[in-house]
DNA sequence: TACGATTATTTATTGCACGATATAAATTCC
DNA sequence: GGAATTTATATCGTGCAATAAATAATCGTA
């Protein structure tokens, strides 16, 4: 048989249990901040850089707009942030971490370590492997646009 | 500033997005097919080995069953599958191929080339890419088990 | 001022993923 | 042989992601 439709070989597999496999990881440890994956994801944007617009998290997370406008209400909803639209500009939404959003900082400060400590692997090691994935999501970015 | 809440540098959103620049390649590829990403995975699984029960499946898709119940009904639907009560053990559910979801095969035969082409590397390259990829999961779900 | 472009929201749909629970057969133990 | 245990699957309910399409508001500009 020809090997060429068989799932072990697919890179697309791999990805998308790899991406299950640290979901799995992740879910016990976001639980007790109460947030999702993608929700953890903004939040961790946001402690980068607060303040900033729907549509600039929407590139940095690779998310529309209209995916985001619903995970960011809930984050308001949990009291982490706020939404407010732009004096500058009235269309415009800017998304501002609350004093409880700030410093659920400390409390996911632990995180990245704990999936390091799961992937088995050192930080030298787990930096070249995640700049491998970055290049394929680039190229592949680049193939659909 | 430490760089250790700084997403960029976060394996796990370099997974999550090159899933999702995966998926935004394969949309146009499977809309032809009627199939879903994951519903996809599953048709593969059967192309390899038709007759597989749910358990199994689930065991090689990493789901559970609660997860591939609801797929592989879609699946039914469509026209793809029947899911057949096992007469040696009733407990479990066969998955077979129906006429018209082993012909899909054909056109599903040029969708790995097509993703290939779209990831801008050789076959060696994503050969060994995947393989570390894997390991990665695999080190992620002994960490979790 | 009118028009096109930008930005976000709303609405609706589809589907994934999982936990909890129920069920049912097979196996094991007494 | 019957009861308890194990194993496998299905069902139900919840939550959320992701997208498309339509709408609305605003901005910049011709």
């Amino acid at each position: 048989m020809q090997d060429q439709l068989k799932l072990d070989n697919f890179i697309c597999f791999a990805v998308y249990t790899a991406s299950h496999a640290l979901n799995r990881v992740y879910k016990p440890l976001l639980d007790t901040l109460g947030l999702t994956y993608p929700q953890y994801l903004a939040m961790v944007s946001l402690w980068e850089q607060d303040g900033q617009t729907v549509g600039g998290l929407g590139e940095k997370l690779f998310l529309e707009s209209s995916t985001l406008t619903p995970l960011l209400k809930r984050l308001e909803t949990a009291g982490y942030v706020r939404r407010e639209r732009s004096r500058e500009d009235e269309r415009v939404v800017v998304i501002r971490l609350s004093e409880e959003g700030i410093r659920l900082k400390e409390k996911a400060i632990g995180i990245p370590g704990c999936i390091a400590a799961a992937s088995g692997r050192d930080a030298v090691d787990l930096t070249r492997l995640q700049a491998e994935i970055v290049a394929l999501r680039e190229a592949l970015n680049k193939s659909v646009a």
